[in-house]
DNA sequence: CCGGACGCTGAAAGCGCTTTTTTCAAGCAT
DNA sequence: ATGCTTGAAAAAAGCGCTTTCAGCGTCCGG
């Protein structure tokens, strides 16, 4: 059933039909009214695949993240795809896991559907912007990273101040009495440096130099925070505070120091990271840095919206993460 | 640029590069040669668009579930994701949130656009069927429901035998001694009446016949959680076990059991169902029902697939969930 | 040496819309 | 009564592909 069946049923043209239903031209009372019920009485889908072919922009965009599972980035591409719903837009998803090759598999496929806009969510995707192989794509349609810089034509970001999350926990630390301080580095990513820096940086701002040394490696997981705790104390080395760069982590890290004797906070505070469910399932519930993904979501999606329409100026933005103190420091 | 672009420049008709592109036909090594040249340094994206209306298929799969940010929920989605983008499909997300007019609104929408087939994730979703907005669009694309019921042409199920779950989860506890068991009903779907349903049945199989008026009503958080603990222990009665429908919820269970002092497991032994990272974030871990999200995603994909590569025969089918032993019971 | 089959390529139609252009008729002023 | 204007509706073009069909040259067998 198309436009054509329609048009002969009410005895008139498609182009007649085109403007009732997309209301707009001028149209009879009369006319309209014996399309309409034609319409009604029929189930007529419109094709959205034919006004795309006809120059209208179908209302899709496309949404890389890098694993929907992880909390944070489920809660950010949610409010993504909410907020473009609402506007009557319609969203794709692709989890990259980080794989590169995937990313520009998913990134042809939509430039050949024509996506509207991009939302690169996670800051290891800052990469694409100088990938040869990327970079065409992403100047196809306007691109708005999350938590990440990229440096193209029609690109902007959204930016968390993780620095200052990082330096949040370690100031309410010493706030708390705590001085002998270490920091759980559990990815590879742009912004777990800038924790690391941020943690670096407040320690040099107490006073106390060798932050560097006090960066300890592991995987984002429970067990990883486990082995961080782990190696630390077999280390010897005095501890009384632990900043971690995610909840889940700061969970096995709580989990590993309460086995090994030792009450959080009591004994070692520890703080969380993203400021997930995870904290507050936690015993005890963790002291966290929240970084916001919701708000974060709203205005990529803010942003972008405006650069598909076109009504500038636009401008990367960044944004303050809060501490939220529970039981844990 | 377009496959006009390329004809010209290659000095071939657009039916000879259409060849080309798609490998099909038979073409001069010498053209294709030819061809191929112009295409590399062009860079030519062919539309999917005009591919679509042409006749082809767009290889998109729409994918319906209640909020992404529950973890069940985004372990679902992110292997029903992954495993049409292996594929070749690409899949469009829309979070409902349970609301029939969001449902029927990105319903309409991905018909327009023509999507291949369609996948509703939660047994909320079995009203669709029903409903005479929906219905029509279910109609237009073959559709597969994990976990759930629904009664049309061409749509099929993958089930988990949640009553099944539950009874697991009970004879784990009474063959850990437990007698008094309770169970907590935290949402109001199909889902959430089979696990409650199943719990009855087992305590019947038991020889206790009141298990109807062990089932408590609260919301499925932590908070939740612990507001049944306290209006059950409110009422005096005795409890040594409790089943609950979701892992957040037991985990708000054994916070509120502790804080009352009682010791889980040994007082008051818990278990939560999903089997998710709270399971493990949980102390003590909880022992949870694992009702299998990836491998539901797997027959989903699997089933959906040769409904639209229509290579029968399809069936729908039911999955056994099992029991994953940990600390809480 | 000619006819037919076959392989390669181009021309053209068609997919279902939007939009521009054209047609037509009615209404009005001169 | 003629010419103009105006508004409604039809006609037609165009979006970028796929696919069918037709044309044309070549090769082979009779």
């Amino acid at each position: 059933m198309n436009i054509y069946d329609i048009a002969r049923e009410a005895g008139v043209s498609i182009s007649t039909v085109s403007r009732v239903l997309n209301n707009k031209g001028n149209v009879t009372a009369a006319t309209r009214a014996r399309v309409e019920r034609v319409l009604a009485r029929s189930n007529y889908t419109p094709s959205a695949i034919a006004r795309g072919m006809a120059g209208k922009p179908l209302r899709t965009i496309a949404v890389l993240t890098v694993d929907i599972r992880v909390p944070h980035y489920a809660r950010t591409a949610y409010t993504i795809e909410r907020e473009f719903s609402r506007r009557g837009y319609e969203v794709s998803l692709c989890n990259t896991g980080g794989e590169r090759a995937e990313a520009i598999r998913y990134l042809r496929a939509v430039t050949e559907k024509h996506a509207d806009g991009i939302v690169l969510v996670g800051s290891i995707f800052n990469q694409l912007g100088s990938d040869p192989q990327a970079a065409p794509f992403l100047r196809e349609a306007p691109v708005v990273l999350a938590n990440g810089r990229i440096d193209l034509p029609n690109s902007y970001s959204v930016l968390v101040d993780d620095r200052h999350g990082a330096a949040l926990a370690v100031e309410h630390l010493m706030a708390r009495g705590c001085r002998d301080l270490f920091c759980v580095r559990d990815v590879a990513t742009e912004s777990a440096e800038a924790k690391c820096e941020g943690f670096v940086r407040a320690l040099e701002h107490a006073g106390i130099s060798d932050g560097q040394d006090r960066i300890l490696d592991t995987g984002q997981s429970i067990a990883g925070g486990e082995e961080a705790v782990k190696a630390l104390l077999a280390s010897g080395r005095r501890v009384d505070g632990i900043v971690c760069g995610e909840d889940i982590t700061a969970s096995g890290v709580v989990r590993a120091l309460r086995a090994a004797g030792l009450r959080v906070p009591q004994d070692v505070a520890v703080t969380g990271y993203n400021d997930s469910e995870y904290a507050r399932v936690c015993d005890p519930a963790l002291t966290s840095v929240d970084n916001k993904p919701e708000l974060v979501a709203m205005l990529c999606v803010q942003l972008l919206e405006s650069l598909i329409e076109k009504t500038g100026p636009f401008s990367s933005v960044t944004i303050q993460p809060e501490l939220v103190v529970r039981d844990s420091a």
